[in-house]
DNA sequence: ACTGTCACTATCAATTTGATAGTATGTTAC
DNA sequence: GTAACATACTATCAAATTGATAGTGACAGT
């Protein structure tokens, strides 16, 4: 897919999926929020081919998702550390999951937890201004231009 | 990306790849959420070659997010509807899009309005256990047959 | 008969993927 | 001091996927 049509597409899905829209990529993400940060981290957690992961960080990098940053100077090395546009992609990942565990889902899956209640999370997309549960209303679609 | 690992990963996020994880896909997804529904309708407006088509339907179909429905039997003619596990998928979408309104956007982008209030739409991702937001209390990764 | 619509399939060049091996720059152990 | 190890990659290349273009089959309308 050609990503110059997306980023000046006028819909933010669109928009999203010069990197999204592809799987490496949304696990990269998934690990980053789980703490890795190195090269050899993400490789080995994820079984990815090493030219696959450099053209990736690569592209989560030039997104303004991960910022590269030098951790040793001596020996040379780098880091991969979430932005916070990456930070923000959180809110995604948890509903990409939740719908994994209510679709794809069976006994032996990771549970996330609030730390500080011990609690699993259970997440839901509400709208802030009406409280409603996105799917429960009807929704309006206004192009830009139109009023 | 090999679907079957993924399949039989303990990770709900790593579950839901093996359709996410490609921009056609999420693109189908949305406008079937907008309510497009046959091969052409998809084809113009996403300017999708038809052989792509053809095989993006198929999966989502065979994954059970589509459902395929003869609409006329003279002439032969196809249809495909959201599945429950399909509509079920728009929270996603509208994280998607939320993310990027939020770091791809500009004054030019589709908006979604509540249809009753009339208010654009601002959706966030809350823990209904403890009604707290997403990212901002600290959360525990458990494995499964971890207590 | 001719043109049009719809939902595709056939063909095939170009691109992308990803497995494997190797490299550059160092540190650590003996 | 040299052999092994660690990290973050790059080079190579076969295989798979992508997607542009053209065509097909079943019908409808005029």
């Amino acid at each position: 897919m050609n990503s110059k049509i997306n980023a000046k597409n006028s819909c933010p899905i669109a928009r999203s999926l010069d990197f999204l829209g592809d799987a490496w990529s949304i696990l990269i993400l998934r690990d980053a929020h789980a703490g890795l940060t190195r090269f050899e981290q993400f490789r080995k957690r994820l079984g990815i081919a090493p030219t696959i992961l450099t053209k990736r960080l690569a592209t989560l990098t030039e997104e303004g998702i991960l910022e590269k940053r030098v951790y040793s100077e001596h020996p040379p090395r780098d880091e991969y550390v979430l932005t916070t546009a990456g930070k923000d992609f959180l809110p995604v990942l948890f509903m990409i999951g939740d719908w994994g565990r209510k679709y794809r889902g069976d006994d032996k899956l990771v549970r996330f937890l609030d730390a500080e209640t011990g609690t699993e999370i259970k997440p839901v997309v509400l709208d802030e201004v009406t409280g409603a549960k996105i799917g429960t209303r009807p929704i309006q679609i206004v192009e830009p231009g139109d009023e």
